[in-house]
DNA sequence: CCTCAAAGCTCTAATGACTAGAGCTTTATT
DNA sequence: AATAAAGCTCTAGTCATTAGAGCTTTGAGG
């Protein structure tokens, strides 16, 4: 249905990083031509456009393994999936609010505005030293 | 003055973290001690602070070589310090609000509850078919 | 049918910013 | 003098790609 290129396309994923992705076994090994190019079905397609997506959202591969895994074995419950992105989201909670300290503080760095040499520099000496910080990190 | 592992506890820095900045250039090469070991002054504690500082921040290795190029050519402006700080602020905004994005997706996604098997999970649905995001990212 | 570009293939190596381990030497303490 | 802790160098591994070399296959035009 779909050679490489044309995956890629869809997905938005590169071709390398296509390959990568099989060689890691998170996805399947396509059937190939006779001239020995992947050859890929919609399944392969949806696979695909599942890791770009849970990769967007910042997923580790181990995550979405796990995930791809869970997906194959429908024994299994759904709630390991609800964890696993549950987890995802306190991180990614985590992380947002560590960027905000950082922004507060970039911004007073980068607002400071003098002209004189870089040896008196605010912007220089504020990093050199810690204890100018308003917030920690 | 200190020797590696005790600036390390100084600073944060891991030991192989500091020779690798030393290799890179990023600090100067210390005095040696007659048996070879790496003995930093002040001056060494306050760079490698500074990295330190300026990596919490979130700016690369590149744009950290850059500040301390600055700031040991004192005749050139501050101008580009203040211009790598923004640069970096806008980057950091940008972040925050491609994080933001994700934690509503992520939420909405982990809030699904559903208790059937993994055919049919929500999560594994909702990561797969990228059509059911509120919002692109 | 032939040619030629575009797109595919494999394999190796590089990226960035570390981190870990092997196997050794130096230092400090008992 | 012995031993443990901390230092040293060097190599290789991490994660998630990305880039390049050098080759083959495919499809379209002449």
């Amino acid at each position: 249905m779909y050679l490489i290129g044309e995956l890629s396309k869809q997905t938005g994923v590169k071709i390398p990083t296509i390959r990568y992705y099989e060689e890691m076994g998170l996805i399947e090994k396509p059937h190939r031509t006779s001239g020995n190019q992947r050859q890929y079905e919609r399944e392969g397609l949806e696979r695909l456009s599942f890791i770009k997506h849970a990769r967007d959202l910042g997923l580790s591969i181990e995550d979405i393994r796990e995930l791809v895994d869970l997906s194959s074995s429908p024994e299994k419950s759904c709630k390991q999936a609800h964890e696993i992105a549950h987890h995802h989201l306190q991180f990614i909670k985590a992380k947002i609010s560590k960027l905000r300290k950082l922004e507060k503080e970039l911004k007073r760095i980068a607002l400071l505005d003098d002209e004189g040499h870089v040896g008196k520099c605010k912007i220089i000496a504020s990093l050199a030293d810690h204890r100018l910080c308003k917030g920690e990190h």
